[in-house]
DNA sequence: AAATATTTTTAGACAAGTCTAAAAATATTT
DNA sequence: AAATATTTTTAGACTTGTCTAAAAATATTT
């Protein structure tokens, strides 16, 4: 069955909004998720329900069928796929990868995606540190914790990001916090949350209690 | 200015048009290119005309204005590029990159396609020995000739073809004649115009002259 | 130079994907 | 349980890219 670019992009949206919860999603929340009118997401469920993608009713909200849920994690792949390429390969920045990714994502043959997954040695984690499913649509579950819920004298390495936006990315890497560095509180502000922090045993920086509820870390 | 996919496969038919001769390229000629209904071609010139990439008269036909070359010429170089990166990094033959070319060329981004041109190594020319456009939009001119065209005792290397489809690609396989493959005419049978080969001073093959008419030979 | 054939454009239609404004359904507050 | 607010759907419109059938222009043949 033929899924167009724009069916996929509903597909992953929905995906997405899935991770947080197992109520249906609103046709609202996809609207602005996808910043679209919730007039175009109602027309778009509709026609994603007839191809059985997902379950549909009307003012409930939409859940992945298995197949849309199948489909939607080899767009994910794809993606994660592409953004390691684009990063390990072409020498891309991490905050440049995912706008590029979103388009490589849509192009459709099992054949590429399994051999550029070969091509850069079956990688599990993204460069966001986000995994990549394999091709059965299976991936690891990172092990990992939010920095902002840790203490005075914790300390592990930077394993994923959970904002992916370009100014969060290029802030992180203003103060050299990179995937995998190494990271121990020294100091929490009772007042408002702000951390003290050692990065690499060697640069103290102080971040903000936003920033931290955004880092995940492997003690 | 925006320039969407569909009109960017008929910049490129017209481009490819263009090359055989000066004369301006009918809705006709890029309809059977294209393999669409000559209607659906006239709305489309009409629009690429607005847009300055090609000059259009009514009943004449088009011509890419420099503009419009330009842009073609930046598709091809995606194209052949992504058939370098498929064959070269991911072992596709090259039968199959072609088609996966025909979409990764529609990714617009100028910083993606010099990373990956400097990934390759600036190779000049792709699968097919087709030239590839540097980012200035400048090409190789390849010297050849049409192996149809030589005679008895002549002798070179195979550098190019100029049918591209899956099936004259494959039989090529089937012979061992491959990109770089040295031929030699043994005997050229005035009858039917067909030839007697020696691919890689070693085996021995007759082949039509529909397919030595798309062989291009360096002497 | 007419008649005829071919090519090209126009006219009108349709599907996909989007929007705004209005109506209907559902949720929240009083 | 009404009244009010919010969410969701419907209705109608628009753009892009395509098609078929008919009309108009151009090219070829007689
Ligand atoms: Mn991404
Ligand atoms: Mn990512
Ligand atoms: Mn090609
Ligand atoms: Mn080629």
């Amino acid at each position: 069955m033929r899924i167009s670019q724009s069916e996929e992009n509903y597909l992953k949206a929905i995906y997405k909004l899935s991770e947080k919860t197992d109520k249906p999603i609103s046709t609202n929340q996809i609207a602005k998720e996808m910043m679209m009118a919730a007039a175009s997401v109602t027309d778009m469920v509709k026609k994603l329900s007839e191809k059985k993608l997902i379950h549909y009713t009307k003012y409930k909200g939409a859940i992945l069928t298995d197949t849309g849920e199948a489909k939607a994690t080899d767009l994910i792949r794809k993606h994660r796929l592409w953004e390691v390429f684009l990063l390990e390969k072409l020498s891309f920045a991490w905050d440049e990868v995912h706008d590029l990714a979103e388009e490589l994502e849509h192009i459709n043959s099992d054949q590429l995606t399994n051999r550029l997954d070969a091509f850069l040695g079956y990688p599990k984690f993204d460069p966001h540190g986000d995994p990549i499913p394999d091709a059965q649509g299976n991936m690891q579950r990172r092990d990992q914790s939010i920095l902002a819920t840790l203490n005075n004298g914790d300390k592990g390495h930077l394993v994923g990001v959970q904002e992916h936006s370009k100014s969060f990315l290029q802030y992180l890497g203003q103060i050299s916090l990179t995937l995998g560095a190494h990271i121990e509180i020294i100091e929490k502000y009772e007042y408002d949350q702000s951390l003290k922090i050692i990065i690499n045993k060697d640069k103290e920086s102080i971040i903000s209690n936003k920033v931290s509820q955004n880092l995940f870390i492997k003690l």
